[in-house]
DNA sequence: TTGAAAGCGTTACCAC
DNA sequence: GTGGTAACGCTTTCAA
């Protein structure tokens, strides 16, 4: 203990923590004892007496690189607020969800950040909870804090530049069924063509299962169509991938001869060839903010519970004029 | 306190950690008074007994997808051990890397776990240091436990395919200058051009940075030549991609017109078209051995102090056998 | 088999 | 301004 500083107990604590309180002597003293023997204040106790652990637990239900940016913007914001973080993933499992809320429970953390939680019903349905921030659910839900992000805006958005193009025949790839982003992005595709008074032909609406193989599959479907179209806007950059993928064995080029337009922004579409233009998701912001809407709770201050953020169109080169006007 | 048992203290720590030690029936009352009162303990108390955290720091040098598996792997063997796992990037800040290091110093964790180290030397001229592994760093150093993985054999292997294939005019296109990465794997291309009593044209041998665009580059300098070569091994996958590409804006096709190779296996790798062959880097296993290392460090248990993992061949679709044995 | 009590390193309250 | 001390919630001797 650092009272071979010749000082007592409290003094020393007041040296670390309000060192305003004290004579510029005393200070003195304690620092250069503080140097001379590497003290350094026992986290573990300053948790014992305070009752916070300074750490935030972020779950994602996997790892993928998608969620690597969400985590940058928790830290960023976390390391501002004197937080570190801690990271789990569910694998999707929602009793590996339950366990990490538990650890929260037990003291280990002081709140819980859940990107896309596995089964939020039963988590409300849990009598107490830690505190909890669900970030990037698609369906809000249980009252929780959310921070969100509007497919439907964003799939709007990119119904509507192939539609500026010119395009009238414009087809969508959709995602798998049963998933809420699925319903959202081809709600945002509806809108556009409705805005215009275009109706939605069902034969331009098929269905695929964001992977690549299944927008080569769809970009197939819609080739055979009597009348195929001349933009395809994919639920999501693999699927796009795909599509431009198939064109290509058919020796047919992207943008001259088809438009496509991906959703998501993963790193693959900057790298693709050729780039694809696609719809960012603001994943860094998305866990900024979701870090800031936890030290809100922590510290009790008002806040808005539910988050929309906007989504941001990435213009590359996939999209094009339609022929008849280029 | 679940001292409303009618127990004592000790006797309701006892139960929770030495069952074994008490009567059955005193231990069914305790574990009532646990679930009727949802008890917890209180993991901050332990810890200030116990003066571990049972929380490992991960430190990245960045938060690429490239660290994502290790992570993985780390948080798989952690959870085993009953850790968890702490997460901090450095931006390749020699400064920050030494804050974390304090961290642990000031026992917010029992060890810390440098993904490729920013500033090894300062590190270990910091007099003392808290439990470290290094994961992945090419040269070893320091004396601290590494985990590794062998480069040059990588490339070697890589380079044999190639040549295996009858290809006798094989072109590499190294890393930026002063990366122990570039250097190493380009140390495995020579030797297995020596094996065969081949000698390496300089010519052949073109610098990129490890861009994609740096690979187009090489792949034009490398066309441009008297006797451009019929295979090229690129020293990571993005310039690999770099080079399909500029070979496809020439009207030249992979593999039929030139072989190509990459090195790292990442995602994109998989997804691009062709498919590109690669040197696997065991990214899952690099995480997971460096967290089993750490535990026996902190075991103080006898262990090896410099452990190389071997890399792994992934053959897909851009290598076929030379022109001339087609 | 169980209970009492010391001690872990802080902070915060109350005296001086 | 500074020192004494209780309290935080646990583990771990030592006694009973």
């Amino acid at each position: 203990m650092a009272r071979a500083a010749g000082l007592s107990i409290a003094t020393v604590s007041r040296a670390l923590n309000r060192p305003e309180l004290l004579n510029e002597d005393t200070r003195r003293i304690v620092n250069e004892a503080v140097a001379r023997l590497d003290y350094r204040p026992s986290v573990a106790a300053k948790r014992l007496r305070g009752n916070r652990t300074d750490l935030i637990l972020v779950v994602v239900p996997s790892l993928s690189p998608f969620f690597l940016d969400i985590f940058a913007g928790v830290e960023a914001a976390a390391e501002r607020a004197g937080f570190s973080v801690l990271v789990g993933h569910t694998d999707r499992n929602s009793a590996r969800e339950r366990l990490f809320v538990d650890q929260v429970g037990a003291s280990r953390a002081d709140g819980i950040i859940l990107v896309t939680s596995v089964d939020l019903p039963t988590l409300t349905g849990m009598g107490w909870l830690p505190p909890t921030v669900v970030a990037l659910d698609v369906d809000g839900g249980g009252g929780l804090p959310m921070v969100r992000v509007d497919h439907v805006a964003g799939a709007e958005d990119a119904t509507n530049i192939l539609l500026n193009l010119g395009h009238t025949r414009v087809a969508h790839i959709l995602g798998p069924e049963r998933s809420g982003m699925t319903r959202h992005r081809l709600e945002g595709y509806q809108r556009a063509l409705a805005a215009r008074g275009l109706n939605v032909n069902p034969d331009y609406c098929v269905r695929g299962d964001f992977t690549v193989e299944s927008g080569v599959a769809a970009i197939n479907a819609l080739l055979a169509l009597p009348s195929p179209p001349t933009a395809v806007f994919a639920a999501n950059d693999q699927m796009a991938i795909g599509a431009i993928r198939g064109l290509r064995r058919r020796g047919l080029q992207v943008p001259r001869d088809m438009s496509i337009f991906g959703f998501d922004d993963e790193r693959i579409a900057a790298l693709c060839d050729p780039p694809l233009s696609t719809v960012r998701i603001p994943t860094f912001e998305i866990g900024r903010t979701a870090m800031e809407q936890m030290l809100r709770l922590l510290e009790g201050a008002a806040m808005e519970h539910d988050l929309v953020l906007p989504t941001e169109l990435v213009i590359r080169d996939t999209a094009a004029p339609a022929p008849d006007r280029a």
